[in-house]
DNA sequence: CCTATATACGATAGCCAGAGTCCGATATCA
DNA sequence: TGATATCGGACTCTGGCTATCGTATATAGG
């Protein structure tokens, strides 16, 4: 059903990290050892994460000794669906595909299931869902993620 | 991200079927068979799929000759959430889990992950939108799933 | 009683994506 | 020149999804 990648979580993590830091000093850079010791994560992981990070432009990357990253965009422009679309790549929520990539392969079946039409109208619903929330909610401690009444 | 397993969409796919055969004459019942030749799925996938329906409660099933499947509640009864609960398990929406199944197995990371809490609430909020889609929405033709402008 | 038709269900194998590891290359500062 | 970083490919390992096979059981009807 949904879930989320390591690497999107990873993600996540770093960039509430950066966030953070850069609250105090918007010039302060940090490494991907800093985020793998802090959350004592395998360093190649954070690594490879935070390199995805910068290819998806969300962070910019400074090479050599003092180098590191820094985060580019707050917290609260880039919304859920952007950064799975980031972490994971564009994916429909159903394997025969909407409308995303489905003549690429599409399924076996195609020809004569009924539902696709109607799944690639869940898709877009549940994209929609997704872009209503963003990163500052998820990285905030303190959020609430527009919950009315569940006490626990 | 998220995504159906083939099971789920297989699933939608004979629910959808016996529900329309059933709005004629509620008596009719469904083989595996029947189900399999009409949308040309193989016969062991589509009688693996409508077991697990019948062992969810969503179906009932009789032994024998002139035997088949016949659906237990209208599609309206039933929401996306509890189906993809009942066709592939309860999941959480990270790895590491909210509060459904933390204390199996967990991350190993847990102690330092600082998103852990905020997930299981993005996690709530998810589970309150999947359980505002109902099936019958799904399993019609001419739904539109409460979209409010894409016109095609 | 026997046979055709169904469901029930375990065992198994292939496949693929996710996750993690290893190793080396490149860039920059002191 | 060396220490500290990012960059990035190649590889393995594992688990879950998918599908297939074989067999047991239940029931209607002649």
């Amino acid at each position: 059903m949904i879930k989320f990648n390591r690497t999107t979580e990873y993600g996540l993590m770093a960039l509430r990290h950066m966030s953070r830091k850069q609250s105090t000093d918007p010039a302060e850079v940090t490494s991907a050892r800093e985020i793998a010791d802090s959350y004592g994560l395998p360093f190649e992981i954070t690594a490879k994460t935070l390199l995805r990070l910068k290819d998806s432009g969300l962070i910019h990357s400074a090479c050599g000794a003092k180098g590191g990253y820094t985060l580019l965009r707050p917290l609260d422009q880039i919304s859920l669906a952007e950064f799975l679309d980031l972490m994971e790549g564009h994916q429909s929520i159903v394997s025969c595909a909407g409308d995303i990539k489905q003549s690429a392969e599409g399924c076996q079946y195609d020809t004569r299931c009924e539902i696709k039409h109607v799944m690639g109208r869940l898709n877009e619903k549940v994209t929609r869902f997704l872009s209503g929330i963003h990163l500052a909610e998820i990285a905030h401690d303190s959020f609430n993620l527009g919950n009315k009444g569940s006490s626990t």
